[in-house]
DNA sequence: TAGATTGTTAATCGATTAACAATC
DNA sequence: TAGATTGTTAATCGATTAACAATC
């Protein structure tokens, strides 16, 4: 029975369904229960039902689930397979580092652009990707149509860069800036990263821990 | 009336206020209400308050909360005033990206020691700091006793470096590798930033927005 | 067949929202 | 004083857990 409306929670543990499922398959397993996945992941085996559950029936009762069509299954949810088109802004240290060494394929995302303002970086090519100048990136977007726009400028024009990508069409936005990007366009996703807040929660709950 | 237990969705949502009201306070706003600060961040008004009730009473009735008193506050529910001590492990693309541009200092965290394997990155000072082998990671714990150590290596060795640090007292783990790190200790705090995982969700929330 | 395990409904738990007395 | 806004209790909403009939 496929639900309508899929709740955050959900949608947020379906990578790591993903990604467990994904590393079974490769070690061979064939065949997992709902309780043995839920304990890998630290939650319960009825929540992994009630997960599964949102999307259809792909388990067997008293048997499973089979762990290849499982992974298919969730690549097919996650739309994995669509393989989605990016252009990332920005092409710094972190910019960098994603181009070189982040599995894109892994996600289904085709990286067919990198941008830059920075002169001494137009020109350079990084893992086989050019980078461009800023400029370009109007007429690359009106010709190639990009769905993903990847945000790893340093500074905070990120509001006002996501607002013209969001003018030319771009559908997905990740954001690595340091500044959280809202757009009301409700056919833009914004997915933001923000790094300072991840390592604010790492202090918060170290210090909790000094003073309990 | 200050709480006992704080739930994960309050925990996450403090760097948001934080990061907010820093802002606010640096633009010279010196008072803001509950209501108008809640959507400033896409929340509700009592959800604000409710919040911030976990951890005292900040604000004054009819009033408001005075922008640098809240600042302060929050700077202090954070610890973001200790300056925890810092190594990082992988100083490859990803891990020069935060040695060179990450704003350690916002969240009160001082980096003291860079580790890799590479011969060629051994010596190479990166924004002040010599990188090390990893070799000396061991008498560099016992001597420095650093609070967090930060995951930037790209296998997939981190759950065994997680061990090890956790053996000789490591606090807090910022994991940045593919694979989540899970520690027993609970001593030893980890975040985890599956950055695969960011990217599946806007996948699929673009993949949604495309059959809807 | 008997044992295992699902899919799903019902019960519980927790988080968010609403409401309002207190008070600046 | 009157208006605004907090802190907090109560009501609602949603997510997780438990339970169990169905069935492989």
């Amino acid at each position: 029975m496929k639900k309508a409306y899929i709740s955050n929670p959900v949608i947020s543990r379906l990578p790591r369904y993903y990604r467990c499922i994904e590393q079974l398959c490769a070690s061979g397993v064939s065949r997992i229960s709902s309780s043995a996945l839920s304990e890998l992941l630290g939650l319960t085996a009825s929540q992994v039902r009630q997960d599964f559950g949102c999307f259809g029936e792909f388990g067997q009762k008293g048997y499973g689930y089979n762990v290849p069509k499982l992974r298919d299954e969730l690549r097919e949810i996650l739309g994995l397979s669509r393989e989605l088109t990016a252009i990332i802004l920005g092409c710094g240290n972190l910019g960098r580092a994603l181009i070189n060494n982040f599995d894109f394929s892994f996600c289904g995302i085709r990286l067919i652009g990198a941008f830059d303002p920075d002169p001494q970086l137009v020109g350079e090519v990084m893992n086989g990707l050019t980078v461009r100048d800023y400029g370009e990136v109007h007429a690359f977007m009106a010709e190639e149509h990009p769905v993903v726009a990847i945000l790893t400028v340093p500074g905070s024009q990120s509001q006002i860069v996501s607002e013209l990508l969001t003018h030319e069409g771009i559908r997905g936005i990740w954001n690595f800036t340091q500044q959280e990007v809202q757009v009301d366009d409700p056919n833009v996703v914004v997915e933001n990263v923000i790094l300072l807040d991840s390592l604010m929660t790492l202090s918060y709950k170290i210090n909790e821990g000094l003073s309990v």
